[in-house]
DNA sequence: ATGTCCGAATAGAACGTTTTACGTCAGGCG
DNA sequence: CGCCTGACGTAAAACGTTCTATTCGGACAT
């Protein structure tokens, strides 16, 4: 409870606290004989700087925003792990953001990342409201968007090619003869589903079909449970020959709710996801998918993001797009 | 980056500083009228608080610390997603730790946080170091174990029976005709591993087998790879007639390999795993598991922490002790 | 000896809030 | 009419760092 200062610090070792302040942060600018005899003193007094005062002091901190759309899906947890591995590498602290799909909740969270002066936010933004993101920039604090591509030119973002996945994977289906294809998909107000929903036309398309086929089933999240939901709709609605879910926890649920009606798959419903999370592989008729390099995301993301603050003027933007692959499995024959 | 203070504000709304802190503290302080001119002022400034400002005077914070250990497992994706939602809700920022089952990444987290003078730190301590943790407290920072029985009685601890949910899944295997059992387990330093291990071996004793019987078999993560690694040992070692892992993960990874190696799940390998994450009900063969309250044990802990942070003479510590629950599905028959 | 330069350390102001102690002004009461 | 009280505001001192002068000794050249 008793919190010891850097004042106390100087005064047991017998300095300025100035100079205490300089072996904390430029060690080599100070003697080595008191610089051992300061940090034998931090080790007595079990001293622990104060972040606050620092970041007061000083005008920024080391601390980044990682907002996300849906924590509980573990593509984000993946990409969460490779900002966490890399923010840590470099003694960042990460405050977590978990906007559920609500812009109001985002906003929320956004307004506590500008209050703590966070250096930086890693963002997928659940909406197309870029004004949002540029009242942090106004702030100072750099903005890097993560699975989605750059809002503007001076600015990093880190994207997959959604388009070109949503034709790969409602390609393969065609290719394995389906004719009639229904795409489940979470709200449409988020790009991934949209952009997604695009690339299947395009494919739809490409094979000599009316995109205007394509059987579009909205779910209100991308979750297992509205999976099943959104199957049972399809059910009542009669059966297409092959299904494209907008993500692999959509398509979980969908697989469950089909097996348990006694549709077989993949000979009575070809089925597709994405995101390739590690369960698609395990499911009961394992899961094909489109690959995305998820790990890579967050690191690359915030590799970015921390050469932005750490080296403004050398920095320069970059905006990165994967490509997605495709993985074929059980579920698509 | 024209970074607007609590005194450009005050001198827009022609009133002081502290009377524009009131606005923003307590409101209820101020008359109307000027609270009213204070809050345009604010608006029209966009003003925004400087958290670390606030932070050093006021000598607390609105952040806790979770640290976790393996933000790759679902089942502490749920218990954050409990933490992130009331936290969230009482205006608090969530710093997040992986500790990734390193204690050294586990300590730099923990130094990160008590820089950071958060309020409390919710953690599910990856080692049996109680010390590290009365460090933090001595800094003035509540800390509530989850997952996790308590080290000593002034302290909040969320936690589920480890021991009865090994023995009730030893037994219902046991029930189910096996006679050999085998625990593919995480590694021994993680106290969840060891319980349930005691659990098995009781249930052993239970069915009038000898506990030494058990056959372990360690993982170095409780990964799925990790478990097909595990599973690999266990049929070159010749396979029992049941096995028990420590969490879904590895029983997932465990599935994977016995069914590429042509076992059958359940008829000669019965398979249990723990944790009951989502994907379990949809693997291949869709897993038995104990079930634990994992969104709730975030909540709850979360609210214990802030409690007692809100309020500290009245909150009383509180050691909960969930039960898990045993849920049977076709790898058990 | 004197002046110069350099490394090493220091004093003290600043950062943006919150808080304490203190004014000021009405209105109510004896 | 004087005094007290309460409601509102304000001024100014903190909080623990960092940073910008500035000082202080020596070593060195002249």
């Amino acid at each position: 409870m008793a919190m010891v200062s850097i004042k106390d610090v100087a005064a047991h070792a017998g300095v300025s606290p100035g100079t205490v302040s300089n072996v904390l942060n430029r060690p080599g600018k100070v003697a080595p004989s008191t610089r051992e005899r300061v940090e034998a003193a931090i080790n007595e007094l079990g001293f622990v700087r104060h972040g606050s005062a620092s970041t007061l002091r000083a005008g920024y901190s080391r601390t980044i925003g990682l907002s996300v759309i849906d924590i509980g899906n573990p593509f984000f947890t993946e990409v969460a792990a490779g900002v966490e591995d890399v923010a840590s590498e470099l003694g960042y602290a990460v405050i977590l953001g978990n906007s559920a799909g609500s812009q109001d909740k985002e906003d929320r969270n956004l307004r506590v990342l500008a209050e703590h002066r966070v250096r930086g936010v890693l963002i997928t933004p659940s909406g197309e409201d870029p004004a949002r993101l540029d009242r942090l920039r106004e702030h100072g604090i750099s903005v890097v968007l993560v699975d989605h591509p750059a809002h503007r030119p001076d600015q990093c973002a880190v994207a997959v090619d959604d388009v070109a996945g949503g034709r790969a994977a409602v390609a393969h289906l065609l290719a394995g003869g389906a004719r009639s294809v229904a795409y489940v998909t979470g709200p449409l107000t988020i790009r991934q589903c949209v952009e997604r929903r695009e690339g299947a036309k395009a494919a739809m398309r490409g094979a000599g079909l009316d995109p205007e086929d394509l059987r579009v089933a909205e779910a209100a999240t991308m979750t297992a449970r509205a999976g099943e939901k959104a199957a049972a709709d399809l059910i009542a609605g009669g059966l297409p020959e092959a299904v494209f879910c907008a993500n692999d926890l959509l398509a979980l649920g969908v697989l469950r709710a089909l097996l348990r009606s006694g549709v077989r798959v993949p000979e009575e419903v070809a089925l597709m996801g994405y995101d390739d999370i590690d369960f698609a592989a395990a499911s009961t008729v394992s899961l094909s998918s489109m690959r995305q390099p998820t790990y890579q995301l967050g690191r690359i993301a915030t590799e970015l993001l921390l050469d932005e603050c750490d080296n403004p003027d050398t920095h320069a933007h970059q905006h990165i797009m994967f490509q997605p692959e495709l993985v074929a499995r059980e579920s698509t024959q």
